[in-house]
DNA sequence: CTTGACGGCTAATCCGAATTAGCTTATAAT
DNA sequence: ATTATAAGCTAATTCGGATTAGCCGTCAAG
C-alpha cells in the first residue's frame, strides 16, 4: 500500500478511536513510519485527509451499491437464495448482517468515525443517515420483501416488518461498538431477536 | 439561575453541537455573558466544566432512578395505569416515550454530547451504555412485564419483546437527532411500529 | 549524464486557545 | 466602618499543534 493511502488508512484509525479534533497530525505522521511535514507531501492538511477519507468511502459505496450485499452478487441473483428459506437460514442472514457491520474492518472504524462526526455538519449527517439508515431499511425491505413473496414471511406492512428486523441489529451494533466486550451476549441477544422475528412473521408457525 | 450553573448549561448546549474539542472557554463565556477568564472563578478549568456535567447528570438520574419514568410515579403506581390498556393508550405511552426523549431539552443535549463523546473513554461508553441501553430496557421490560401479567400482551421472552418495542423507538430517535426535520415522518413511523408490535403481541387480535 | 519531480527530513514559524496575574467593585459579615 | 470574599475585567503568558521553508537523496525520463 502506497504512503497516500497508508495515510488514509491510519487517520481512519484514530479518528475512529478519538475523533478527528484529538487526533494530531503528528499521530498519524507517526503510524505511518513517517514525520509529520512530510503528510503535506501527499494532503494539502489534515482537514483535506478527513475529506478524502469520505471521499474513498463514497467511492466504494458507490461501486458495490450498498455495503450490505454482502454476498457480492447482485441483488437480484441474491433472490434465488431466499427462495427457500427456513428458520435456521435467516437466522444466519441476521448474523452474518451484523457480524459483517460488526468486524469488517473498515466498515467499523468508518462507522466509529461517522458516529463521533455527524454532527459536525450536514453533509456528514447525511452520509450517517443514509449509511445506517436509508440504505439497511430499503435493501432489506428488498429482500424481506422478497421471502414475503415466498411465502417464507407474512406481513401487510414491509417497511415496519424491515424496522422490526433491522433496529434490534442496528442497536446491537452500537452496544459492540462502545464495549467491544459485550459481542458475545450480543450474540446471544441477536439470536433470541431473530428467532423471536421469525416466530413473529414467519409462515411456518401457522 | 446562578452564573456556576448557567456555564454548565451553555457548555451543555455547546457540546451537544459540537463536541467538547470544538467548543472553546470563551465561547462558553460569551453565552453566559462573562469573558473567559471569569469562567476560572467557577471551574478550575475546561474539562472541570465537562466532569462537573456528567456529575449533575449523575445526581438526576440517581434521584428519579431513570429518567424513563415520564410520569414522575413511583413504577409501582405506573402498574395501575397499564391495568386497563388498549392499543390506543400502549401507542400514547410509547409515543410519549420517544417525544420526552426527543423533547426534553437537558435528555436530548446530554444525548447528543455523550453521543460523540462515547468513545473518549470506559466511563463514558458506560454511561451512554447505562442511559440508552440498560435502564431504557429493564424499565420498559418492567412495564411490558406487567401488561402480559394483565394479559394485554402476550409472549414468553418478555426482554426480546422490550428490544422489539425500544430498538425502533431507538433508531428513530437517532435519526431526529440528527435530522430534526424529519421528527414528523419519524413519528408517522413509530406510530405505525406500535400498532404493528400491538399486532404482534397484543392479546386483543386473537 | 542530468534534470526534475517525488517524498522524505530538520528546523523554524505561526497561531489560536487555555490559563494565569493582578486589578477592581460589590456585598455581606464582623 | 472595615475587611474578606466573591465574581468580574484586561492584559499577559504559555504552549501545543498545524503548517511552511528549505534542504537532500533517489530514480525515471530525456
Amino acid at each position: 500500500m502506497d504512503t497516500k493511502h497508508r495515510i488514509l488508512d491510519e487517520a481512519l484509525t484514530l479518528f475512529s478511536e478519538k475523533g478527528y479534533a484529538n487526533v494530531y497530525v503528528n499521530d498519524i505522521a507517526e503510524r505511518v513510519g513517517i514525520k509529520a511535514p512530510s503528510l503535506y507531501k501527499h494532503y494539502k492538511n489534515k482537514q483535506a485527509i478527513f475529506d478524502a477519507i469520505i471521499d474513498e468511502m463514497n467511492n466504494r459505496f458507490m461501486e458495490q451499491a450498498g455495503a450490505l450485499n454482502i454476498n457480492g452478487m447482485d441483488p437480484t441473483k441474491d433472490a434465488d437464495i431466499y427462495k427457500n428459506m427456513n428458520e435456521e437460514s435467516m437466522i444466519e442472514l441476521g448474523k452474518n448482517l451484523f457480524l459483517y457491520y460488526l468486524h469488517d474492518d473498515y466498515t467499523k472504524r468508518f462507522r466509529k468515525m461517522l458516529t463521533i462526526e455527524q454532527f459536525h455538519d450536514k453533509e456528514l449527517a447525511n452520509v450517517y443517515q443514509q449509511q445506517y439508515y436509508e440504505m439497511p431499511l430499503s435493501y432489506q425491505s428488498m429482500l424481506l420483501g422478497l421471502m414475503v413473496a415466498q411465502g417464507v414471511l407474512s406481513t401487510d406492512n414491509v417497511p415496519i416488518m424491515t424496522l422490526h428486523f433491522y433496529a434490534p441489529i442496528y442497536l446491537l451494533l452500537t452496544v459492540c461498538d462502545r464495549e467491544p466486550g459485550r459481542e458475545e451476549e450480543a450474540l446471544k441477544t441477536l439470536e433470541e431477536h431473530l428467532r423471536q422475528f421469525d416466530k413473529l412473521y414467519g409462515r411456518t408457525i401457522e
